[in-house]
DNA sequence: AGCAAGAATGAATGATCATTCATTCTTGAT
DNA sequence: ATCAAGAATGAATGATCATTCATTCTTGCT
């Protein structure tokens, strides 16, 4: 029997009793970038540091700039996946063909952008500590209105079918996208700054509001 | 003539040729306030140093911590300078008795809101880098719900008035005041991150239309 | 079994930063 | 003119951090 020695090694090498794993490349950036994405949540970009995420994923210090180079190169591809994420669900359901009704394809938007996977806690601490940053780092900026510029034309487009399918006067869908988008994201920061004062329930309802005050026909 | 040895004196002392100044603990303290306001919309939050504060105020590096004790300190107290500004703004607006009519106190308010003052970049940076870091940070959370409360209840007892005056039905004025001030903060955001893609006049346009669409006989 | 390729480790390094405090300077009262 | 009070300075300190790299370990191939 080997499972004396196999028990010493394992201890000897890791508290968590697990052995040094060898891993393809992608799934080790993946866990990186999902340590960092709870590592900012926690503490804030600020107080990242290296050590603190590496700790977080169960690896060590040397290997995140194995696989990023850099500190700055992690952080940079964080946002990226986090921002792509958000972005490529709310395209899919605009360019989803299985929701044929218009109004249904509206709930469906809300639903996601104000739903159990985006407002999670982490995934928003995540997206504003880099719009924070943003205003003094042009990589940012430009990652994020990349991907931004995308879903802003599919929500313009989907605004305008709504409109000539209801046939309303007086409603630019471009500048209601923009309302709408500067809607969500509002209120995303009222669900993480001030979480007592506003609901995910009554954001909900204020974006719902918004919708229905521009498309009564198509909302309830 | 002592002029000569002034004179040496003086570039020894500073390279603008200032001399060593002795100031009340309050112009200081605004002093160091002002340059962190800068320091954190040109570098971000994340890369200021005591260092770069005291530089960009123009003094030495101990007189930071000789006045704010920490560098934490120092930046709670510029986030709840630049908190209050903004708020007493407000509510300066919406409780003056200078303006009668509500319509106007509407104009008043978005034009402040998303005015010159406010839009800077400067401040919009400072205001979202702390509130990147607000998810973390309970001490953030805590200035700036404070001070955004009593803003929320005046803006609510505003649009109250607006729906008696106006007689407007099926209008409920709390969530009409969450879906404005989340609007709002939406627009900074866009303002501060995708500033090519939303212009501060098509901001205001964007603002003015949700008023519009809520109380059509006062605003046009 | 033996070996080569390269993934993973973590102690060591050097840089940067917040904070301290002995010293210098200014001001206003005597 | 002198002096005490305390405002301001900045070199020094110690802590923390990103990054490196010599070494160890794993895997897949022969």
């Amino acid at each position: 029997m080997t499972d004396a020695s196999a028990t010493v090694l394992d201890v000897a090498l890791c508290s968590t009793g697990k052995r040094r794993q060898i891993r393809p490349k992608a799934e080790r950036r993946q866990q990186l970038i999902d340590a960092t994405i709870r590592c900012i949540a926690q503490h804030g970009l600020s107080a990242v540091t290296m050590q603190m995420v590496t700790r977080e994923a169960g690896l060590s210090v040397g290997i995140a700039n194995l696989h990023f180079q850099s500190k700055e190169n992690l952080l940079r591809e964080t946002l990226r996946y986090v921002a792509e994420e958000y972005h490529n669900g709310q395209i899919k359901i605009m360019e989803g063909a299985d929701i044929t009704d218009l109004g249904d394809r509206l709930d469906a938007l809300l639903d996601f952008q104000l739903g159990r996977g985006v407002t999670q806690r982490q995934k928003m601490s995540v997206w504003f500590a880099y719009y924070g940053e943003a205003g003094a780092r042009p990589v940012y900026q430009k990652i994020v209105s990349t991907v931004d510029r995308l879903a802003a034309l599919k929500l313009e487009a989907l605004f305008a079918s709504i409109i000539r399918e209801g046939d309303y006067q007086d409603v630019d869908p471009r500048e209601l996208a923009t309302g709408y988008s500067a809607l969500i994201d509002g209120l995303h920061l009222g669900l993480l700054v001030t979480p007592r004062e506003l609901t995910k329930r009554r954001a909900r309802s204020v974006a719902r509001d918004f919708l229905r005050r521009a498309f009564p026909k198509h909302i309830y």
